[in-house]
DNA sequence: AATGAATGAGACTTCATTCAT
DNA sequence: AATGAATGAAGTCTCATTCAT
């Protein structure tokens, strides 16, 4: 019964490593350990490899985003940005493969799946931007930031965050860190009112 | 003869869209109005035309980034550093197929040309940052921007880049500059120095 | 079980539209409501379960022949061949999944099955025409028909029944026992004595 | 060029005796004397071989029914009836692969060409049943043959071809010929005027 | 320079079958 | 009696590539 799972995961690495097109019914068996047409007990083929597992992602997705939106509930402006981006990170690094083929997905969605991908992948931004932005509103109201339009700010925090997720692909775990650290206090320093 | 061309031209664009291993000689020749076996007359076979292109691809962001290094040397750094933004961001747009491919090259290679790929692109990122670097270590130094670390200043604005470019697949030409200056203007409140 | 007469009907229905090659197990055990392997319960394989289909078949037929004998056995000859048309079309009609992979097996036999195949079935050709034969023997010296060979109305008869048969593939029951009645009239009117 | 007709000619015998499904690409393939994957350079795929073939045959079959209506245009109904029995016995009988497949697709035609099938040999028949009428309206008026309705002589006439045509199949050119001869002397003496 | 014909390699998939449960 | 899991064999088809023309 676990053979579901470990073609999944199997499939989940290899697609983001090789994409879709690249990978093989027999790399993933290989992997797992068991012939191609076993695959077939499981799944209906190789789309639907890929289907199972994008949904998977998106699953995992949702959570994950409200276990940021609870982050964002209480608390200082800057501990819920920050937070944002430390639980973001971790589990963009946790979850190395699946978030690899989440971007792969989200950037370059095989032919397919394609108007599938961008309107769930478009949802899951907005609901994202909509929580940022209350954030920024009400620290604009407390005078934690300075002046400005929220939505602006919004704009801006998703592309430090998409900038972000894009260099955790080229760096190693702690390089990584590193440079998110530098790159919150750089913003942080920009935003925050001065007084 | 201008069919080289074409067959480029083709490539790059289906490359950039359904990837290498998902583009095949076909798909090029019918783009290009020929029939396979003619692609073998102007290269060694499919890897050969991936090479090519990557090349081409690489010879011109050389180019491009003397542009930009061009644009890096005289006058203040809020117009040096906007330059850049928007020199590279009209240089995304105007070549989207190629810049496309560059991203997709860039963030997952196809296995054969992995090492090749990811050791250029560092070369290309390393040449970046330097002359970046340099901006605003002088930028510093005549009080355009606040006080700080011209590297760590650098990361962030590289972040910002990142973030940008993968931006740029997402939205269409219009809403992109739109959010290019919105980002901007947020990025640049943040840095400059305010007396 | 009752599996048992369940798989073989259903893969009776299947052999007869789709033929041997053409359906495959999961076509049976799906109209059976069972698995795949469950047929391996019962039979030793698809070929074992077409053998069983064809013995049975052949029973039946044999069966079936024993009843048109009988038929010929007392009455008039016109009785008699009509009685013998009219019994084998409601056998046709009847059984009708039986009787077109019975027509199937005769004139298209599963290479696996071909030499066994054609042996039975020129046996049963040959007990039909004996009888039939007989009738024709049995008509010509009571003066029901004109003079002539049996031998040679035999064949004629025997044509007319086989070119029914084909027909009753073609067309809806009414449509067929009109063009039994038809056919009939027409063939008695030619080999009936008139005087 | 020839093997796009080389590979016509073995699908058709192949297909002809061990049916559609029965026949694998690489049968093909292998009585031509090519690979498979050769196949496509001349055909989609299988089916569309089965097309093609299907085609060819219907559009021979066309040209045979114009010869055969030619046929019936001039002379004795006798002579005309009987050319026909012989010129289609003939047409059977030389070009055996093809009428077998024809026969066959007749019969069982494979699901995916079923409606296909069904509904131009519905037209083929409806052709032929016209002109067969038309040859007993003329030999009742001609008194040829004797009285009766000629719809019902032509339903008649119809189920001894298809008889005929069907023990085609059973028996050697020698013994069909035979056959053919007593069955058409049998019908003739039933149906022609005797005065 | 271009292509029709051909093919080896290999992809996805189906299928009959086995076996442990 | 029934089936989930697994697979060897084989089928259809695609693809990069070669070669003669």
């Amino acid at each position: 019964m676990s053979t579901k799972i470990n073609i999944m995961k199997a499939a989940t690495e290899l697609f983001a490593i090789k994409g879709y097109e690249g990978t093989t019914l027999k790399d993933i068996a290989n992997a797992v350990g068991i012939k191609p047409p076993s695959i077939y007990a499981f799944f209906e083929g190789k789309e639907d490899v890929l289907l199972h597992i994008y949904q998977e992602i998106l699953d995992e997705h949702h959570k994950h985003l409200q276990d940021m939106l609870e982050q964002l509930k209480n608390g200082y402006a800057k501990n819920k940005l920050y937070g944002l981006l430390v639980t973001a990170a971790e589990y963009h690094l946790s979850e190395a493969g699946k978030m690899k083929l989440f971007r792969r997905l989200m950037l370059f969605p095989p032919e397919i799946l394609q108007s599938e991908i961008t309107e769930s992948f478009q949802k899951l931004i907005a609901i994202e931007r909509q929580a940022i932005n209350a954030v920024f509103e009400e620290a604009i109201r407390n005078k934690e930031v300075r002046e400005g339009k929220s939505e602006d700010m919004t704009t801006a925090f998703q592309c430090l965050m998409n900038g972000l997720f894009l260099e955790s692909q080229y760096y190693d775990e702690q390089e990584f860190y590193l440079r998110l650290d530098i790159i919150w206090e750089e913003y942080w320093m920009g935003i925050s009112r001065k007084d």
